[in-house]
RNA sequence: CGGGGCGUAGCGCAGCCCGGUAGCGCGCCUGCUUUGGGAGCAGGAUGUCGUAGGUUCAAAUCCUAUCGCCCCGACCA
């Protein structure tokens, strides 16, 4: 992608409404745009990145044997009463009427018309498990959005849903996203922490938030240091992970805390999943019944996943900056590759430039090209600013004997080789 | 929802107390110079001063109402 082309609204000066440094460069970096409170418009740049960590999910939830369906935003209220939560889930919920004076409500989670939809069709134990989930944008209409996306009221959220015909089942299949979680987390770039909490509206029994430790973040959370030195290429570690305490401040009660004080660590977190169990909570009122081997109906055993996923952006900004700007991690960056042509008055340059982009492109490496004609300085600042993982420099060098300069964004480091070799140094 | 603050050019702000018809920096446009860490000079464009009423000869400024946004708290993924 050429820059004179991107839409790439970044700014030098820093918006006095963003108190966080992810919102704060979020901004500045031109990758959302404010809509109302808690509401936004995802640019170009921001909307790769969403991409991208959607992507990841679905490849792993696809990798754990779920399947995506899509359902719709806009929610019948009708079913929310026989589940009993149409009252019970209080003012965060937002409700309205159509023409025919229905009540509807823009969805903030979807327990109830899951169910319905899994107890349409699925009546037989032959049937599960199954494990349908959806990324989706929510609505809830918090008391006071802050941080940006982190705590948005419209916010975009991969949620899952367990059906399984016996307790037994059910916990499998929890801890089988339990392990996915890991999973995905990690190939963002994120040590997230599996912390015991509550489950709230939702409901349940066993539960655990997922929590990236950040200073910005809005959960306390109490764990034990081990977790900070766990490897998470050791196929082994589930065991570890398991067996290790943490607990968000609610559920942590000192007195009855099996970690000795010296091992025990506390933090601020971000919560970016939460993952329940809640048996038949759902499956009972709206009579989601599938029938066993021996020919008995029984209420469906039901679990949900989510993870925040637009809140993800904001979190993985959190854990990867520095004064500059943004340092994405590879997996999530929404460009591998930043060209800076710091020649722009030399047309050798320019043509040697352009043939370094065109060959990125050819191998198949996301390129952002800057051929704009601002000063070597400012294209630097803003190469920095929007972070990608990779800066290929085209300079004097390059004109001269075919060199370029690539500067990895997380360390700072510079190396100077041919093309070729960067290309293969990308592959490996 | 309680407490506080702010709405003036795309962004950041001054002007308001003490009414006289709007300004600064960045950005944007033009020209010349410059060109490896957010350039310099010269010229230029851009405003229903959040909205609606009111007071006044005259309102960005004073009064009333209203809408929006932000911060702290409580609440929440």
């Amino acid at each position: 992608m050429r820059l004179s082309h991107f839409y790439l609204p970044t700014q030098k000066e820093t918006p006095s409404d963003a108190q966080i440094a992810s919102h704060r460069l979020m901004l500045k970096a031109g990758m959302v745009y404010q809509s109302s409170a808690g509401i936004y418009t995802w640019l170009p740049l921001g909307l790769r990145v969403l991409r991208k960590i959607e992507n990841i999910i679905n490849e792993e939830m696809d990798a754990a044997g779920c399947q995506e369906v899509l359902m719709p935003t806009i929610q019948s209220a009708e079913l929310w009463q026989k589940s009993g939560r149409l009252d019970s889930y209080g003012k965060e919920m937002l409700k309205f009427k159509d023409r025919h004076d229905r009540e509807l409500l823009y969805g903030p989670t979807n327990e109830e018309l899951i169910t319905e939809v899994f107890s349409q069709h699925i009546k037989s134990y032959r049937d599960i498990p199954k494990n349908l989930y959806q990324i989706q944008w929510k609505f809830r209409d918090e008391i006071r959005p802050r941080f940006g996306v982190m705590r948005g009221r419209e916010f975009l959220m991969k949620d899952a849903y367990s059906f399984d015909i016996d307790y037994e089942g059910a916990k499998k299949s929890y801890w089988r996203m339990y392990q996915t979680y890991l999973k995905i987390f990690k190939r963002m770039g994120l040590t997230a922490i599996p912390v015991r909490a509550d489950s709230g509206a939702i409901g349940g029994d066993m539960s655990h938030e997922f929590q990236i430790l950040a200073p910005a973040g809005e959960s306390s959370l109490y764990y034990e240091v081990a977790f900070e030195s766990l490897d998470f290429d050791d196929p082994n570690v589930m065991d570890e992970v398991v067996r290790l305490y943490a607990a968000v401040d609610e559920k942590h009660d000192p007195q009855s805390c099996p970690v000795p004080p010296h091992q025990l660590k506390q933090s601020k977190g971000i919560e970016v999943g939460h993952i329940f169990y809640f048996g038949s909570k759902y499956s009972e009122p709206l009579g989601a019944k599938v029938m066993t081997p021996s020919g008995q109906l029984v209420n469906v055993e039901m679990g949900s996943y989510g993870i925040g996923v637009s809140r993800l952006v904001g979190a993985i900004i959190e854990a990867n900056f520095d004064g500059e700007g943004i340092k994405w991690p590879d997996p999530v960056a929404p460009f591998q590759v930043g060209i800076v042509n710091a020649k722009t008055h030399d047309p050798k340059a320019v043509a040697f430039a352009d043939a370094v982009y065109e060959k990125l492109k050819e191998a198949g490496v996301e390129t952002l090209y800057d051929d704009t004609d601002e000063r070597p300085g400012a294209k630097f600042a803003n190469m920095d600013l929007i972070g990608l993982p990779w800066q290929v420099i085209v300079g004097a060098k390059a004109v001269e004997k075919g060199i370029i300069e690539i500067k990895r964004r997380s360390d700072g480091t510079r190396q100077e080789l041919d093309l070729t070799s960067f290309i293969n140094q990308l592959a490996a």
